[in-house]
DNA sequence: GATTAAAATGGTAGCGCTACCATTTTAGTT
DNA sequence: AACTAAAATGGTAGCGCTACCATTTTAATC
């Protein structure tokens, strides 16, 4: 079938006795596609030399160069980069392992990475690891399966079995996200510690007084939520309110978390929210119930996702840039997996607070 | 170095005389990983009846299956589906092309699509088109290199080359989100045109009388439009003020939409917006002007992302079932990587009209 | 024109796995 | 016990490509 759709396509001048060969002699376990070796034996070259055009161009005379290229163009010859992958140990394939994609901007991050994989060449196969750790020990033992020249880990690998697996795999892997005194291989990310206490910092110099912080189940959000209070404490305060909600991609979980926080804390005067779809719930229902934002409270998010400079109140929140620890993550991940070795394999990309209207 | 790490891991008792294996003659072209040989001598079987054991641990003893399951164990030995592949054709990959992922309604769509294939074994494999043809073109290239066992697209593929190169290559494919006479092969999608006059419809008989609309190049959105505007103007009504921006997914577009439609049409009642984020700055910016929704001023968003419906005031929508979609197109794909036959290659999803507070 | 180096081409042998067929072992039947 | 069918195991030969080495051709130098 294969066959005769390209055949319709092309016309059936271009082919000489190509035309049959699956008709007559076809091997009962060749999947039927065009192979190098045919493209080499319409041009009249060797494989090998067919395959060089293809793959290294300048290595072949101009004469056979267009020979090939021609044959290619006649066939609809597709380089199949399974075997090719299976012979010369390099898949051009990265894998990525997200926690959830409807998270802004860890898809930010992943389509810069893509795009830039994509532009050297490489393919990106994605896997949700679901925050599960089973889920993720099946996930890097089904991507290192399919052997590909890098893995681009959201947050550190947690599971001891997971950390022996990539590390017997030889597989190059940038973890990201986080800070640790042990990656395993190469490390991109920003100190979440860092991010609570600076974040307890900038409401303390505004002057609030009674804090409240909502988080969900994740360990990093946990991290910035126990500096967060540590700061807050250290200043001689009152303890922080901390609520805890089932997802932290809800708008509705900030609204419902404000409710609650309100009912033990009237006074509260900042907000902490581990994400900003929980700050936006927040505001709304701030709005909603006549609270004035940011003089009588102060909101602050997580992950500055794009539209939230253009709310109305803008909200202030931690700026992550997700794009450049794609962009980074691919360069290094390209740079290993073509030979040559990544200079500074651990970085701290830091973060922002973005000031806007709601503190 | 792989070998190294993994022997540490494991510790040194384990192996017996496969430790050196690498060491001694290991050919200058193996990686050096593990192989289906390396378990098979080590359980004292034939490579193929490991591979049996894998594979098909039914149609082998008890007694072979538990020694090739520890010789597995012992060396960490993890299937290279790679040369799998490449031996039996089937790859279980599914190659996924998106337009661009920070559209939150593809997100959900992949997300379902990629879990449904995980759970039944397969990995997903994305591209971006950046709704670009040359890129499409490329993309389709490059996946059908991979020889995925199914390729899913959002849209329908347009270039001419690409549905030739895929008809040729004689993979399945899931075209989605969109219907058309001429699918290359499977289609779950809806119609554009009806949205368009289904959306005119509610809002005529709201009693709408000036009606705008926003989208940006979107072909499909673009179809929305044109349906949208014919409807209107065959109740009889002024032409639709329609305002072109630059990025449908930007808050801030839809912000200053409005601003360019009150300058022209400062009567207009209601909005039609080509996406929800747009729909979100129209609400925003008229809550800026004071401007009463819905009271004088119907605002309509298309795609349904999920926080909308805890916005104040909560936006009616065009709701796309983005992980029915996803899930459908795993289950087609599966079934035909399979080499079962799909009953119902081509379905119309349909969507819902979402009516809330802003209508 | 002879000599040498470099460029271009080709042959062979795998990469690690599975399809296909052949053989052996086991269980089931008379 | 002899015979048959089914289950279990093994051997061989690729899948389509590229690494590695060998050979041929061309260009460069004296």
């Amino acid at each position: 079938m294969a066959c005769s759709s390209w055949y319709r396509y092309h016309g059936k001048d271009t082919l000489g006795n190509m035309a049959d060969k699956n008709a007559t002699k076809k091997s009962r376990r060749s999947s039927g596609a065009i192979t190098l070796k045919d493209v080499a034996k319409l041009a009249g070259v060797a494989p090998i030399t067919a395959s060089r055009a293809v793959n290294t161009p300048g290595r072949v005379s101009p004469d056979v160069l267009k020979k090939v290229q021609d044959a290619i163009q006649r066939t609809g010859y597709v380089p199949n980069r399974v075997a090719g992958g299976l012979a010369s140990s390099r898949s051009r394939l990265i894998a990525a392992v997200v926690p959830s994609m409807v998270v802004s901007v860890f898809v930010e991050m992943i389509e810069t990475l893509n795009n830039s994989l994509f532009e050297a060449g490489y393919q990106l196969m994605l896997g949700q690891s679901g925050y599960s750790l089973e889920r993720e020990e099946a996930l890097v033992e089904s991507i290192i399966g399919r052997r590909p020249d890098g893995i681009f880990l959201t947050g550190i690998m947690q599971s001891a079995k997971g950390r022996a697996r990539l590390l017997a795999s030889g597989i190059p892997v940038v973890e990201s996200w986080d800070l640790t005194p042990t990656p395993l291989d190469m490390l991109i990310g920003f100190s979440h510690i860092e991010v609570g206490r600076e974040v307890a910092n900038f409401l303390l110099a505004k002057g609030r007084k009674k804090f409240a912080l909502i988080q969900s189940g994740d360990e990093r959000a946990k991290r910035r939520a126990v500096a967060f209070c540590e700061t807050i404490s250290q200043h001689g305060l009152a303890n922080v309110w901390v609520d805890n909600v089932g997802d932290a991609r809800s708008l509705k979980s900030g609204r419902e978390a404000l409710h609650r926080i309100l009912s033990h804390v009237p006074d509260v005067d900042a907000i902490f929210c581990s994400s900003d779809l929980l700050a936006m719930g927040v505001v709304t229902e701030a709005i909603a119930r006549g609270i004035a934002i940011p003089q009588r409270l102060s909101v602050v998010g997580f992950g500055d996702v794009p539209y939230l400079a253009n709310m109305v109140p803008a909200l202030t929140t931690v700026h992550i840039n997700g794009r450049e620890i794609g962009q980074k993550a691919a360069s290094y991940l390209i740079e290993r997996a073509e030979g040559r070795t990544v200079t500074e394999p651990i970085v701290d990309v830091g973060f922002t607070i973005v000031e806007r209207d709601s503190t």
